[in-house]
DNA sequence: CGCCATGTTGACCCAATTCAACGAGAGTGG
DNA sequence: CCACTCTCGTTGAATTGGGTCAACATGGCG
């Protein structure tokens, strides 16, 4: 039966998007036997900040926010996650509880792998450790960026930059609209500023030609400004 | 004679304080013949963003600081690295080239170690390869941290957050000055903001108490109010 | 002694937060 | 089917926070 077949991890494909694909056939087959795949609907949380895990959940389908909240109580959203990544990794690996809350911004499948396998494979098997390793220290890079940009860019910079990202990350429907499509709370907690200025911020874009909006779908009209605008002129 | 014997790694004490401690016997033999053994004088630039490195560089004594150039021309201190510290560590992992800049704060020591070694140490010490994951993934978290800090955190509360970080890391000299002296503008940098509004912070913060100067350096005179200004009240 | 880098202050302006109000759709229960 | 409420999007206006430019002080150092 297929339905058996697509839930074995040997064969899953979402595998080759991450680090399990320098996972070998045995490891898979056991970390099969005990894993386990959650449905989890929008708006649905999969952990909260401080938790403490006992596995790492792999996305087979939709998309989640990662976000931490800050002492000020504003949320801030620091990862998008969607097919293929692997939330929790972080906290398995250190030890420690989850620093980042997650939730689901559509509905999703995901896949609970109970952390004594992770860490048997990073103890036993180097290519993981590896992929792994490498994994971390581009998302290390890209959180150095992130430092700077809310450091020193302002709100109109970062929207370019985030508006950017959506698209070329998540794509566009047929009609050349954003596909995932954030609510503008969440669009603001990514920037990292308040729903009103985002609005405020979106509705100069439209005015500017630079983007257009059909309920709350947006759709981007000049690319290459936003791209200028993102980068300082 | 000693000379010979604290420059080899075998014997070497700072190793005790980062993820070389993995490293086994020989590996360190083998590092040892082929490190360089360099001095940097306050000022003076380690390597800066866009370089390609050929090896890290540990830290043996002295403190630098790690920046990065935004967009807009700004320059961003991610991170301030002493004794023990490994530079370079992420971009040879990911075999990139750098994304920050490092400079020496202080006259500093540090040891140049040949990336193959790096390499092969990743490929075949389990151990070793689990403690530098280790510390990587403790300074994502903290690079989460910075994100939501610099995103949702007034300068105030983050420049109290930088005195009392540069407080419990670097400490005190017999006076109760802060012991790291940073130029205003590499506070400035830490805290992401520009001289003019740090200096501003600085001097609110002596008439309110929390802090006293003399010259350029810094004695934090209230922790306990610090630390409660940084988290919000 | 004089120079150049660093520290400091004033004043002005724009960016961003905050509070308040309102409209529009999406359920929900009577 | 209609009120009801809830959430979400949107706009206005007041206030504050932060950036910028310009001037000036200070202090180490050649």
């Amino acid at each position: 039966m297929d339905e058996k077949n697509q839930s074995r991890c040997e064969n899953c494909i979402i595998r080759q998007m991450n680090s399990f694909k320098a996972l070998k056939k045995e490891e898979l087959k056991r970390m099969s036997d005990s894993k386990e795949t959650r449905h989890i609907k929008k708006g649905e949380s999969i952990f909260r900040e401080g938790e403490r895990l006992n596995g790492v959940f792999c996305v087979r389908d939709g998309i989640s926010k990662l976000s931490k909240m800050s002492d000020n109580g504003r949320d801030q959203i620091v990862k998008i996650a969607s097919k293929g990544e692997v939330l929790g990794q972080r906290s398995v690996i250190a030890s420690e509880t989850t620093n980042l809350s997650a939730k689901a911004l559509e509905d999703m499948e995901v896949c609970f792998i109970p952390k004594t396998h992770i860490e048997e494979s990073l103890q036993n098997n180097p290519l993981f450790t590896n992929a792994v390793l490498k994994m971390m220290a581009q998302e290390l890079k890209f959180a150095d960026d992130i430092i700077v940009n809310m450091a020193h860019k302002s709100v109109r910079q970062r929207l370019a930059e985030v508006l950017l990202y959506l698209d070329s990350h998540f794509g566009e429907d047929e009609d050349g609209y954003l596909y995932l499509q954030l609510s503008r709370a969440d669009i603001a907690d990514v920037v990292g500023t308040a729903t009103e200025l985002l609005i405020r911020t979106l509705t100069k874009f439209k005015k500017e030609g630079l983007v257009s909006t059909s309920g709350k779908r947006i759709k981007l009209e000049d690319k290459k400004s936003l791209y200028n605008l993102s980068e300082g002129l």
